[in-house]
DNA sequence: AGCGCCCTTATTGTATACAATTTGCCCGCG
DNA sequence: CGCGGGCAAATTGTATACAATAAGGGCGCT
């Protein structure tokens, strides 16, 4: 791995979660360079990373700026999501060893606290979805869906979202991975598919009820300012 | 578009396309550039693209090769494209126009008489057949979905092995995408994915099949040889 | 002869200067 | 007041030199 640029890489990519930068905003090359402390060269290897993983999008003209997905666009995303990793789920549960199936119930117990603390500790929470999802990509043996899932999972609309879901919604998340472990377990892979389908078709509409929400109490305050 | 490394993309893509090197072989950034008569800088963004769309590969040093897949690495690839375009041409049953349509139809004409000539004309084919699933593909009207095809289909291995499909399996090609389109005419989501289905699935056997063939007659000589 | 270390060479990574392109602004003209 | 041309500034694209790293080969040691 070469230094310069994977740092840019993982810096610029904080900046971007963190929500340093609004969507639609534009960046330059110079100003990347300046935050991530590395010259320009680096900066656009890592600014091509993360448009691949549509994080960031370049107009007619390739100048850079932050995605900003429409919510069609973020059902869109889950939808591929659910095709995906459902057939993930569905060989994971042919391949998956007993030792990784232990990882998961670990990895799953570690979510259900983060959701049980009060206040549910949302970080901790999304820390251990994201690795729960990728045991299961990587037990799928797909390296080209490894490749492709890593294009779509990890916008920074839905994680900055998850801040705001309810209590319900995170339990129920928790719950999904339950029943995803129970259906590895019986090495069934037509209820991991099923299970992974409505988990994720759930956490869509959990961000979606969580930005409406979100526009109802700031959309008449920037009408306001407008 | 930028000028010098687009076009050294379109020249290191037909270099690979048109085999002049061999799967596995390695290749430098020095030598891409004395082919493409660009500098190194418009080469590595060709290579990184060239990489996503996974023609080349990288070893962990960063070395560049060209990709090598195996069988089960085209089965893997066959089976996403049939779930992804399943997914396409269910979208595209619900939103073709009719002048869509009427494209489909032509381009698949255009397929018709590149296979009934004799001999086949297989770069017509493939050209035609190209041209038809993109039109699918973007009639899906989903960007997301199109990215992630972007990285699958037009892979060389699949492409040179093209030219060893027999006579009916190009005919069974034309024909699978006769009945898309009457899937499309009627409008009908399951049909259309269905037929996606078989299509790919289909297209993976001719594709295994001429593979093995080709094994026969040339692996004795390889063997001979070594 | 085999094995491991070191030095050389090949290859990729980074910085930087300059070129090309695009944008935005200002100013004059109708 | 609008609008179009053209200049200046901002931004991305390319070439090149040098740095860092990895591969390969030879040489001595055992």
């Amino acid at each position: 791995m070469t230094r310069a640029s994977d740092n840019a890489y993982d810096k610029i990519r904080s900046f971007l979660l963190e929500g340093n930068v609004a969507p639609g905003e534009q960046l330059t090359e110079e100003r990347l360079a300046a935050i991530t402390g590395v010259s320009r060269t680096p900066v656009r290897e890592a600014v091509r990373r993360l448009e691949r993983e549509l994080l960031l999008v370049r107009n007619e003209s390739n100048r850079i700026f932050v995605a900003d997905w429409s919510r069609d666009e973020v059902d869109e995303m889950f939808t591929l999501r659910q095709m995906l990793e459902g057939h993930a789920a569905e060989r994971a549960a042919q391949r998956l060893t007993e030792d990784q199936i232990d990882r998961l119930v670990a990895i799953n117990q570690e979510l259900h606290e983060a959701v049980e603390s009060s206040p549910p500790d949302v970080e901790r929470f999304l820390d251990a979805n994201r690795v729960f999802h990728e045991l299961i990509t990587e037990a799928a043996h797909s390296p080209r869906l490894a490749e492709v899932l890593a294009m779509l999972v990890e916008q920074p609309v839905v994680l900055r979202t998850a801040r705001k879901y309810s209590v319900e919604d995170l339990v129920q998340s928790a719950r999904d991975h339950d029943e995803l472990i129970a259906a590895f377990r019986a090495r069934d892979p037509s209820w991991a598919r099923a299970v992974m389908g409505s988990h994720l078709r759930r956490a869509f509409h959990a961000f979606s009820s969580a930005v409406e929400e979100a526009m109802l109490s700031s959309a008449p305050q920037r009408a306001a300012a407008e």
